[in-house]
DNA sequence: GTCTATATAGGGATAGAC
DNA sequence: GTCTATCCCTATATAGAC
């Protein structure tokens, strides 16, 4: 018996440190990372994983079952940070304002988590694919809320869109640079992105759209 | 010999169609588009598309000589729209103002062109290693290009966030949304994101970063 | 906890008939 | 221009020794 069996019961602490990983199973999570931004999650073997750890590749299915199960692991990473407060939006109405709050309240923890962001963003059909398979998580899965937020109907379509522009602002800011931010703090690249997230859902009164 | 061989010399038209296809060549490059859009292009197999298709995976390799070779023209589609624009810049250091009207001279082609747009999205990895397999090609990249604008260090930090906030409130109003914007008119989308991207280069001065 | 095999499957690509 | 059949390689995952 691996210890992979129980991996998916506890995950224990360790979600999130970042530079982290005495544990052998935090430091393959943090090469996988890596290697399935750079590469793909397709594009990149457990051979690969195994051998930047010079380890063996069995050796890294003592921790895991399964190459989708580190993805599943990375997955919780970012999920956890987002779950709290989309729960908040759960039943009601999100306003173009509620959605300016709330994309401040999270800004801190997007730009701290922006490596695991970036991961998402470029791996979205092996993600869409896991939960394909895994029917049995009872997690509302993030993305989904949010474009059920953009498709309601009781909102204007001027305030919808500019909700998917503002998230796509932040994306913009935090990934699309690739490394010429990497030398500015957070602080200052949230300070400065949370300002254009401002500018975008500053309500100047809706124009003419319904 | 097969056509393949000449394929990569001479692309003929077809570079702008959307429903094309009578060729077989377009109706591959279609289908390809589409899966390698929601599976990913590691995780399409060529047997899916010829499948799809109902033709033969031999029949492909007629057309296209590799599989890489079906992404680099799809790539070509969405790559010959922006590379006029972008030789505008070419030399001159891109101010914000810049950036907003170029990116607003773009946007209508950009809203036509969201499908392959968002394959591009998904499948940065894989366009990334056809880059590194091919550099026999002259192209100046779009991406590279925009980043290089983007770490321009004659700009404030400021106006360079806001450059990478406006490209990524395109895409986001564009992509993120899934089809909760599908039934929307190009012109009205379109029009929604252009007045999104003008508040954020919209200079009411820069605060105080510099 | 980590190793060396090995089973098994699937993918990309080619040959050659029609 | 499309087919069938096949080659070859790499990948995931497992078995079992240490």
């Amino acid at each position: 018996m691996t210890r992979a069996d129980a991996a998916l019961a506890g995950p224990g602490a360790s979600a999130g440190d970042d530079q982290a990983g005495t544990s052998t199973r935090d430091r393959i999570l943090d090469v996988a990372m890596d290697l399935f931004t750079d590469q793909g999650f397709d594009g990149t073997s457990m051979r690969e994983i195994a051998e930047r750890l010079h380890i063996s590749k069995a050796a890294i299915y003592y921790h895991f079952a399964s190459k989708e199960e580190i993805l599943m692991a990375l997955h919780m990473r970012l999920h956890d940070v987002g779950k709290a407060a989309l729960a908040r939006l759960a039943g009601q109405t999100v306003t173009l304002q509620a959605w300016g709050s709330l994309l401040n309240e999270l800004l801190d923890q997007m730009v701290a988590q922006r490596k695991i962001l970036l991961m998402h963003e470029r791996n979205q059909a092996a993600l869409e694919k896991l939960h394909r398979t895994d029917h049995d998580d009872d997690h509302g899965d993030i993305q989904q809320r949010f474009r059920q937020a953009l498709a309601n109907p009781s909102l204007s379509l001027r305030d919808r869109v500019r909700m998917a522009c503002s998230v796509g602002a932040v994306f913009g800011g935090l990934l699309l640079a690739g490394d010429a931010f990497d030398n500015v703090s957070s602080a200052e690249l949230g300070s400065l992105i949370r300002d254009a997230v401002r500018d975008l859902v500053a309500d100047s009164s809706a124009p003419d759209a319904g």
